[in-house]
DNA sequence: TAATTAATTGTCCAGTCAGTCAACTAATGT
DNA sequence: ACATTAGTTGACTGACTGGACAATTAATTA
């Protein structure tokens, strides 16, 4: 009975989180104005207050959005049909590409997830850890479960997913390497290592 | 011919440098302001631009001290009388131990690099690339060089560090794991894999 | 002691920032 | 037509920050 929603609501918004994204990682979340982040996004100051309640907020949706979209990746990447050595090396192929993409969302998630509130860092930790799990089972599939050894099993996930996590601060994915030659090295390291591992491995 | 510096300036200054270290890494180097630093250091704030000319000072410094002792530790795992393998993970057990102690510093390195300015950065990227071209000496020595294939080399180097530089995120000393047991899984993993790997290798 | 410089402090300031507010315009339903 | 709410703006503010500075005390040497 009143104005309703624009329907380019979400796309606004969206295009706010995007700049901010970007302009966060650049300069850091502290040190990036709000007038800065409306420059940026081609809007005044305070319309940024009438989509997002607050700086922090664009931050918690900027990382909520990320975290969000590689849950569901990982999840679209569990399919009982193909071999677990298939589904670990297509789910890595998968994180590897939205890193490339959304490059700025990550390096502010690993940041700044500290500059947020305690409940809200819970809730993104939450979610990261829904990831964690479907990795260490793809893991214990492919290397066989330590059993006993849980902590063997939670180490090696996080080794893993450390060599994925921090490509952003070397990889460049203009050079000479794709990020799909990438997700087939560190699967082949990770599986077999470097000392019987294929080295270049270049059969489709 | 008049008063000459304190003999404890350096350890003065060092005692600074670690108090800001830790809050910086805590809560971010632009929300850490000066008051704080001091009163973590339990000094005034006046008289830390005594000992740095600027907030930005004390990071550079932070970082510098950081990763001139990661690359002093490097070199000195260079011994022509061990094996490569030993001598890898060697470094690899004494750069976790570092990261232990030094967590903090570790952390802002990852995050504040930015923050530095252009000079500055380049002066602590080009200590990193020493180290960085150590660890791939090494590693071409354990894993046989990739010869014309220079990209494969330098991949593999980044993704070795990236399993230790990744550890702070998920890796608590106080658990059930020592930074020693979890040196050994990175190298066992980088070098077999986790198809082939020990595993569980606990004879010491 | 006289000169010199290090060490330390409290105070002050110019600038910046996140967030508020009042006001105006543009849609929409009734 | 009219009430209601969305969309948008520029002006404003109170709090805070990095850094400057003048002043004081302490240590050293000549």
């Amino acid at each position: 009975m009143a104005r309703p929603l624009s329907p380019d609501y979400d796309k606004r918004k969206e295009n706010i989180l995007q700049h901010s994204a970007e302009l966060f990682a650049e300069v850091g979340y502290h040190k990036a104005s709000i007038d800065q982040l409306a420059e940026a996004s081609n809007i005044t100051k305070s319309l940024i207050y009438h989509y997002f309640k607050s700086k922090q907020d664009i931050l918690y949706q900027c990382m909520l959005n990320h975290v969000e979209l590689l849950r569901s990746t990982a999840r679209g990447c569990i399919d009982p049909n193909q071999s677990s050595e298939d589904q670990l090396q297509n789910i890595l192929l998968q994180f590897l590409q939205i890193y490339e993409t959304a490059g700025a969302r990550h390096r502010i998630l690993v940041n700044d997830l500290q500059q947020l509130l305690p409940e809200q860092k819970t809730e993104i930790i939450v979610i990261q850890n829904n990831i964690t799990q479907i990795f260490k089972t793809l893991i214990n599939k492919v290397a066989g479960s330590g059993d006993q050894d849980k902590n063997l099993d939670t180490a090696r996930t996080f080794l893993l997913l450390s060599m994925i996590n921090w490509t952003h601060t070397w990889f460049n994915a203009d050079g000479t390497m794709t990020s799909q030659e990438l997700g087939k090295l560190v699967y082949d390291i990770f599986v077999n290592g470097v000392a019987r591992g294929s080295g270049t491995s270049h059969e489709p």
